[in-house]
DNA sequence: GAGTTATACTAGTAATGTAATAGGAAAAGA
DNA sequence: TCTTTTCCTATTACATTACTAGTATAACTC
């Protein structure tokens, strides 16, 4: 299951992409938008800034634009910077082979065909689609 | 990510399949084979029978059996019964439209395209197939 | 009917993770 | 110098996970 901060992490990107063009965007400000605590926010933005998905500016009209045009993000990166694995269990996690029944394990292949089907649908959208999606919605919402 | 739970009843299930032609499985005997305590089973084969994926005989040379052919479980129900959910994110399951920002939210149809390629995965893969690989590995370890 | 073997049910618990909150340091511009 | 911002670390309340433990209940065996 994704956290908190998976989908924090993915409105921030989707946010920051759509309003980066008038200078850095301010966690502040999108905070706002977003309807989220600015201080958990900041952890968030840390993992990305981190994982050179965003890139910071500090001082007075400072805040994070994208490192990338937002087609070339894959919503896996993403998810993966925040939420730090997708694998949906522990047996699959790059710390190594730790469980010794893996060679008579009677399930393996079900969960590693589960993990292609996740990590297939995440890194085939970009965030350039979810965010001509969000405008969309904030036109008719708002008509801006 | 899918807990011990969903990840034992998947493999209790599959030592069901393969043991039950002799009478019913106790989970004295699936456990040892499974390396797995047998209190902590014990629970998830309670929720296996609630569900009624399992039948359950109490007493001597009790057990467990399943109460349908392999070829008739799919997997997400079994997953489904261990873990009680299997959506990606929170606001997407059953208990109700709690998000109030469902209407303005920019990654609800990315969410629930995961949800369905995670559903979509699990409900088509029987149970049959996964003992059938199973009963494979035996015989390739054990020369049974 | 006593003993054995099994499931059924409830409670407890240590460890971990989640979702924050809080406070201050450091950078940068006004 | 003051304000605005990111950056970093610590703390906390709460829930979940993965068990362990104990007892009740059912069913068979002797």
């Amino acid at each position: 299951m994704i956290s908190t901060k998976g989908r924090y992490a993915l409105r921030l990107m989707i946010d920051v992409a759509i309003y980066e063009s008038k200078g850095y965007v301010s966690l502040k400000d999108s905070s706002q938008r977003e309807d989220l605590s600015i201080k958990y926010l900041e952890q968030v933005a840390s993992l990305l800034t981190r994982s050179n998905l965003l890139i910071s500016y500090r001082g007075n009209n400072g805040g994070y634009k994208l490192s990338r045009k937002p087609s070339e993000y894959k919503i896996g990166e993403i998810l993966r910077a925040a939420e730090g694995s997708l694998a949906p269990v522990a047996c699959l996690e790059c710390s190594k082979d730790f469980c010794n029944r893996r060679d008579i394990c009677t399930t393996i292949e079900f969960w590693e065909g589960f993990n292609n089907v996740i990590n297939n649908y995440v890194d085939n959208i970009t965030l350039e689609e979810l965010v001509e999606k969000a405008k969309t919605k904030l036109t008719n919402d708002y008509s801006i």
